[in-house]
DNA sequence: GCATATTTGTCCGTATGTATA
DNA sequence: CTATACATACGGACAAATATG
């Protein structure tokens, strides 16, 4: 019955936070191999501590497991990209489309939309990108579901893990602020299902992007 | 580049399959502890392997982890049940609204409605209840994401978790028999949109038993 | 409130099997 | 085909946290 005491992080928890880092921050590029003696003494645990991690990051897809050789970062093939889409359409517009206006997630809408304006201003590229998702975290937030957040933080993750890939950030970013703006002016004004479909037309445009920069990309 | 290899199942996932099963079957009840010293000898295995295990387990939401005091099976409460028929209603639906009427995903409908109808026939309602997963993941299928299969994968899980605390089996999953089947004859008949409304009734309705049985049955 | 027993968290060493140069 | 490297899995050890009497 005492939540406090457990506020305590594992180690195991806490090297996945670092490591997670490192893989959306582009320092671990995809398709790397981690090996696991190399990396317990970079770390500084042991090789058991570390599987454990290894684990945890393998199920939120940021990590691939092939038996008996090894576990390496996660490679975001054209299927990847294809499905996290149709995961977000699906998700986003109906968590926007059922949202009632007052919604406490709201204001994590407003706050990721100046985020971004700030960040664009400074040509901070990779802030936008970031910036965006916290948009369309909350977007996803307004279903009030625990599960749908967690899912999406995954899927996050694994975009970015996607866009590590690419260059063009500011192409890719950059255009969708000022979208994401209109979008939530909309549904403040309280035209939710415009605002849905808005949104449809918006993440059907962004994956065209991505697809297309990830193909120009191909080596 | 030989993929037939890659068809072994590790030890540690083999278990994981071992512990999920005695989880939706009822065989370890919420709240109880696992002891890692008496699981390690009992599926003889060693302790660092299990613990890996736990950490899969935990991952999926069937496990609980608290810190320097164990793992114990998780306890579905109200809001659990809530937020997965929320999770529910908004993918489901879309699915199956979304879907076209060639799917492959058809066929794994009408084998669970049969499969439902068998099992009623021989009253067995824990496999009644299996068939009834079978139909609603094969409307999860229509959506073409991994993603969605294995998030609805792990919520059906957890789901068969809380009806192991409930104990009117019948009473919860015959009346959807045929509810299924009258689905599934929309759907063939290309009433897309009429069987996704009649989708989204049929899971508030499932809600709302489910959270009366459970209400019906704390001490 | 204290002392003891139990259990978890973490580490290490090692044997075996598998993949690859 | 052999050798090497590495992942898999085991069992033992010990400190720290927790539960028990």
């Amino acid at each position: 019955m005492n939540e406090p005491a457990a506020n305590t992080l594992t180690l195991i928890q806490k090297v996945a936070k670092e490591i997670r880092l490192q893989l959306v921050n582009g320092e671990l590029l995809p398709n790397q191999k981690l090996s696991e003696a190399t990396l317990s003494e970079q770390f500084g645990i042991s090789r058991n501590t570390l599987r454990e991690t290894f684990r945890l990051l393998t199920k939120e897809g940021l990590l691939k497991h092939e038996p008996n050789r090894g576990v390496f970062v996660s490679t975001p093939s054209m299927a990847t990209i294809i499905d996290i889409y149709r995961v977000r359409r699906i998700i986003e517009c109906q968590a926007l489309a059922q949202a009632y206006r007052m919604h406490p997630a709201l204001k994590g809408m407003h706050l990721a939309v100046e985020h971004a304006y700030i960040c664009r201003d400074k040509k901070d590229w990779l802030g936008v990108g970031t910036a965006n998702m916290e948009f369309h975290a909350a977007i996803v937030q307004l279903a009030d579901s625990e599960r749908l957040n967690a899912l999406f933080s995954n899927i996050a993750a694994e975009l970015r893990l996607a866009f590590g890939m690419l260059d063009d950030l500011e192409f890719l970013h950059s255009p969708f602020v000022d979208t994401n703006n209109h979008l939530l002016e909309m549904f403040d004004a309280g035209k939710t299902t415009e605002a849905a479909s808005y949104l449809e037309d918006y993440l059907i445009r962004s994956e065209r992007m991505v697809l297309a920069a990830y193909a120009r990309r191909i080596e």
